[in-house]
Order: structure tokens, then C-alpha cells, then sequence
DNA sequence: TCACTTTATGAACCATGGTTCATATTTAAT
DNA sequence: ATTAAATATGAACCATGGTTCATAAAGTGA
């Protein structure tokens, strides 16, 4: 008796935290669809250009459901913008921090790189419309949030470049030129591959752009 | 009597012509002037962001004489975009065929460009965010009209870059991708002295800009 | 099945801002 | 000074689209 009863109330506890369970996973898997649609609008249209509406016909959801998961279109933006940015870095210092040579350091971030660019093709095409590193009124405090993380990236590239002249493997240029050069550099090419469909990979660019970058055009 | 009835006449057709032209010229400083305006405001505040009621006080004007000179807020950024990149194209091809060196046409190039962006900071802060290589969805033909000019330039980049390859000075690379890092580098130094308060002299970076895109950073 | 809580829905609300147009002002000619 | 033409003005109009919220639907426990 007792025991079936112990059995019992068991089996209820385990039950309601299944279920529990299963709800916070359905409610995130909402959320990450949101997202993701958002994602998609955003990179279609812009910022400015997206709509609620078209987010909440590509999630196959209501308006006003958005609307239970984000406080509004900025939310939706920011969160976008921001928690990829902090996953990606994230990921690239995961994969570069344990090469100790430099020059297999910047090889490799830029080969990495690449491949997330190829599979968030969506989230780069608004992160590179985006530029809040000029001034842009409807979202002051998401411009600051990120440009201190263009800023902080820069400031990555610059440690490992300061490391680099050191070594006297770079020419002593002021390590921010360098930075600013190479990121130039690999930003015209992605942003190429975004503009273009994307056919040819991107990866097959990684070795010209390392090339230049290391010892120039100049015959 | 013929002789005077004839000089008034003719001193009356004088008048009415100088009136006319003083008119005209008028008539042209109220449209440059809208054109400095929209360009300001569009500069701080990004297409989208710019009202008319902003540029009309910005021009010191009602907002219905924007409208007497220009069919709307598109035709007032499209104009400002159109007509200065045909301009400085123009100013730039001038200024660089008749240099026959290839090594110093290029560096001429650049250093032109550098002043014309520290002389037009408002225009190239647009043209830099307006980014219509990526679908832009409220200016269907703009869209178009900058992408093939943007297009244009690359082709005068390439042109050079193949003639300089033909004459050895370049190594053999696919001269779009030439064309592709020589823009990429300008275009982060030329972005980096708008982002920040243009306290340092653009120019002062033409030849590290050259250098490194002809020499690279390697040691 | 029933009461109750949670979540989804989308029509209605409302602010913004591009555009228009009736009116006022300025200019030009007599 | 008067009239007519040209130009400037800005309040009102209207479309768009972000946001809200009363209602419906779905889920949950008894």
C-alpha cells in the first residue's frame, strides 16, 4: 500500500518535470525559429525594410506571438546581432588560441572564418549592412554594443599582430595599420562572395588573401 | 525719336535677360543648397533616417519648396548619389590618363581619391553605408544605377591591374582579384577616417596603403 | 468532462513621416 | 498702385507598419 502510494506520487513528480521539460524545449525551439525567420527578413530587406508581419508569415507564426517572446523589433535585432557576434568570437579564439605559430594562427582564423561566413550566410549579410560604427539613429545603445565588439575584434587581430612584429615575422608598421589592412583586405572578399550567389567557395580565396597580405602584389 | 524708341526697347530686352539669368542662377543656389542639406542630414541619419521636415530646416526652407525642386525623398538621394559618383569619376579619369606609368597612376589614383573623400566627407559617408550591392528593397533602379557604377570603377581598376600585369609589374594573379584586394584596403582606411573624426589627414596613409598592397607586411 | 491557466491570434490602435494643395507671399510688368 | 504670374508655405491628408489587447484556442490537472 505505502509503496504503491510512494510509487505513485512518483511517477507524478517524474511526469510533471517530463513535461516541463518538454515545454522549455518547445518554447525554445519557437524562439530559435523566430530567429531564425527574422534572420532570413533582416538579410532580405534590412533593418528598416523588414517587417513584423513578413517575420511572423516566414516563423509561421502570429504577430502577436512575436511579440510574447521579444519586446519588439529592435529586441529581435539586437539579439540577433549580438548573440551571434559573442558565440562567433567564441568560436574562432576556441580554434585559434591553442595554435602557437603565428602565421598558422592568422591561417587559420581566416580559414575558420570563412567557413562560418559560408554557413551563416544570413546573419553576415546583416552584419555587414549593419556598420554601427557609423551613427545610427533608431538604435543608440545596440550602435555601442556593436562597435565595442568590431572594437574588441580589431583589438585581437592587433594582439596577434604585435606578437607577429615582435617575432619579426611582420614589417614594424603600427600593428592598427596591419589590422586594419588585413580586415580590409578579407572583408572585400567576403563581402563579395555575400553580394555574388555564392557560388564559387569561399575558402578557395583564404590562400590569395594571405598571399598579399604576406608579401604584396609587387613582382 | 527712332533712336530712342529703338534704345529702349533695347535696353528693355537687356533687362529682361539679365532679370531671367539672375533667375536662373538663383534658381540653381536654392537646389544646391537643398542638395548640401539632404546631403548632411542624410549623412547623419542614414536614408531611412533623414525626414524631409530635418532637410528642409537644414536648407532653411518649407518643406513644400523641397518639393518644387525635387519629385521626392528617392529623387533627392538619388540625385546626390547619382551625380557625384559620375563627378568624380570624371574628375578622377581627368586626372589620372594621362599618366603613363602604371606604379604612378595608381599611387595618384589613391592620393586623388584621398582628397576628394576628405573634401566630400557627407557624400562618402552615404555612398560607404548606402551598400547597394546587397538588395536594397526601396530603391529597386537606384539599386541598379549605383551597382553598375560601382562595377565600372572595379573594370577601370581591373584595366590598369592587366596592363600592369602584361608589363610585369604585377604578378600574375586574376586581376579582379587584384582589383578586389586594392579596394578592400583603400576602402578600410578610407572608412576608418569617417568613422573617426577625421583628425588625422587621410592622405597620410596613401603610402602605407601602397606599400603594403605592393610589397605586403611579410619579413 | 470541467474549470482554470497559459499561450496564440490578428484586428484595431496610433505614431511617424512622405506627400499634397489651398493659401499666402513675393516678384514683375503696366 | 494694381494686377497677374510665379513661387513659397506648412497644415492636413494618408499609407505604412510597430505595438497592444480583447478574444480564441490549446494545454493541464482534477
Amino acid at each position: 500500500m505505502v509503496h504503491k502510494v510512494n510509487n505513485d506520487t512518483d511517477i507524478n513528480k517524474r511526469s510533471v518535470d517530463v513535461i516541463q521539460r518538454r515545454k522549455e524545449r518547445e518554447k525554445n525551439q519557437r524562439r530559435k525559429k523566430i530567429l531564425k525567420a527574422a534572420e532570413k527578413v533582416f538579410a532580405k530587406r534590412g533593418f528598416q525594410g523588414a517587417t513584423i508581419q513578413e517575420i511572423a508569415l516566414e516563423a509561421e507564426l502570429s504577430v502577436g506571438t512575436i511579440y510574447n517572446f521579444f519586446s519588439g523589433k529592435d529586441a529581435l535585432y539586437s539579439v540577433i546581432l549580438i548573440s551571434h557576434l559573442d558565440e562567433m568570437r567564441e568560436k574562432v579564439l576556441q580554434h585559434i588560441t591553442p595554435i602557437i605559430n603565428v602565421k598558422e594562427r592568422l591561417k587559420a582564423m581566416l580559414f575558420f572564418q570563412s567557413e562560418l561566413i559560408e554557413k551563416n550566410r544570413n546573419f553576415f549579410i546583416i552584419f555587414f549592412r549593419d556598420q554601427s560604427r557609423l551613427p545610427w539613429a533608431p538604435a543608440k545603445d545596440l550602435d555601442k554594443e556593436v562597435s565595442m565588439r568590431y572594437e574588441r575584434f580589431l583589438n585581437t587581430l592587433q594582439d596577434i599582430f604585435e606578437e607577429g612584429i615582435e617575432k619579426g615575422i611582420f614589417k614594424p608598421l603600427p600593428p592598427e595599420d596591419l589590422a586594419e589592412a588585413w580586415g580590409g583586405l578579407c572583408h572585400a572578399f567576403f563581402f563579395k562572395w555575400l553580394t555574388e550567389k555564392s557560388k564559387w567557395p569561399l575558402k578557395s580565396k583564404v590562400m590569395t588573401i594571405y598571399e598579399i597580405f604576406m608579401n604584396g602584389v609587387g613582382k
